[in-house]
DNA sequence: GAGCTATTTTGAACACTGTTCACGGGGCCT
DNA sequence: AGGCCCCGTGAACAGTGTTCAAAATAGCTC
């Protein structure tokens, strides 16, 4: 009936995420996390250094999960033959979008933690986490027939990527309206249709010295 | 000698927006600012109801400089006689980029103050203050060519925006390189040309029911 | 200026954080 | 059984934000 080190762990990240989900990161308590375990404060602090440890396990979690929808949603449209690419970042940022979604509590959380060590140290395996994902949209980008060398490919999925990022997030600040989420997404397919009109175009990276009149 | 009511507040809020910028949210502490402000803690629970409406306080300075700065920015562009829509895009976009870097340790504290207040109330001044940055940017959109309508130019200046913005914010949490605003910036102009062109082109709203092949 | 009242300022006290660490119980090997 | 060590424990500590009775100050009347 007793439980390891390791299920202990997982017993408290489940927590620690529910906690966060439920209240955002000013919630995640070391109390109310060994209240909720069964077990004492000190012994959180034998599993995890400190709270922090908790919060960045459960993003890592939230990251991995977030990677796996992206590669199933790729996944699937690999199944039906879907190799337009429109359609396949379409999907990718559904994918981002509906998980964001689906975490409303603890997302933010996420983007709160990473900006405040942003001034700490240096070696994170975060940004690893998410360079797996930009390199999916990359390779969304490399099947489109945009004359892109390797670097300028990079720099567009970072771009759109970010730019997804950003319609997600600013949209989740305002009101909870169910509204929001429509709006949302007709941004994202704006920025998506846009984009890759663009890119078809071939200028996207020509600047205006030569102006059109 | 002494300082009224209205001028101790604007000692408060410089104090506040200084110890923001230094060290983040975990840096705004109520004996810090008495003690530097030299009053008692009780004392700034007379000019502010919580700490909390000092943080916004100092927020809406920033966003009401934020704001300035993109006037002036475009202020600027209209005395030098340019007309040309990415052109002045590109200056909202550089006044963003600009301010954000300026005030690298308090904007990351707007957002995440906006974020943990979201869950609560509903009428925020806040929004308002971003308004006014989102009708500049669609003032841009009109003078463009492009046929859109007012709803859908509403929409495009807040997805515009929102890119930009993700860009900026996703750009800030990685190193601290300063080669991270090289890259910063030519994801602006990668997205802000794409999106013009995009735009020119006129389809960014037709979704591809119809496949060019 | 004295006396009285209203207002503001104060800082000790309270409730609640994260984190530590001497203590002691329980398992394990000899 | 004895000795040993590991690990869970929770009281204790150093910080938080916030409150509020009391003291200091300001303002007013005479």
């Amino acid at each position: 009936m007793a439980l390891n080190k390791e299920e202990m762990s997982e017993k408290v990240l489940a927590i620690a995420e529910t906690l966060l989900n439920e209240g955002g990161v000013d919630n995640l308590k070391a109390r109310t996390i060994a209240e909720q375990a069964g077990i004492s404060v000190g012994s959180i602090y034998n599993l995890f250094a400190d709270l922090d440890e908790v919060h960045r396990a459960v993003n890592m979690r939230l990251l991995d999960r977030l990677g796996a929808a992206g590669i199933n949603a790729m996944a699937e449209l690999e199944r039906q033959g879907v190799t337009d690419v429109r359609h396949r970042i379409l999907a990718m940022a559904a994918a981002y979008v509906r998980f964001v979604e689906a975490h409303r509590g603890s997302w933010p959380a996420v983007l709160a933690f990473n900006r405040r060590r942003a001034t700490r140290p240096g070696p994170d395996a975060y940004e690893a986490r998410l360079d797996e994902l930009f390199d999916i949209v990359a390779g969304v980008l490399k099947a489109g027939d945009f004359d892109l060398d390797d670097n300028r490919r990079a720099l567009a999925a970072r771009t759109l990527w970010s730019s997804v990022h950003g319609i997600v997030t600013s949209g989740y600040v305002a009101k909870s309206d169910s509204r929001q989420a429509e709006e949302i997404w007709q941004q994202v397919e704006l920025l998506v249709g846009v984009f890759v009109k663009g890119l078809e175009r071939g200028g996207a990276f020509a600047h205006a010295k030569t102006k059109p009149i």
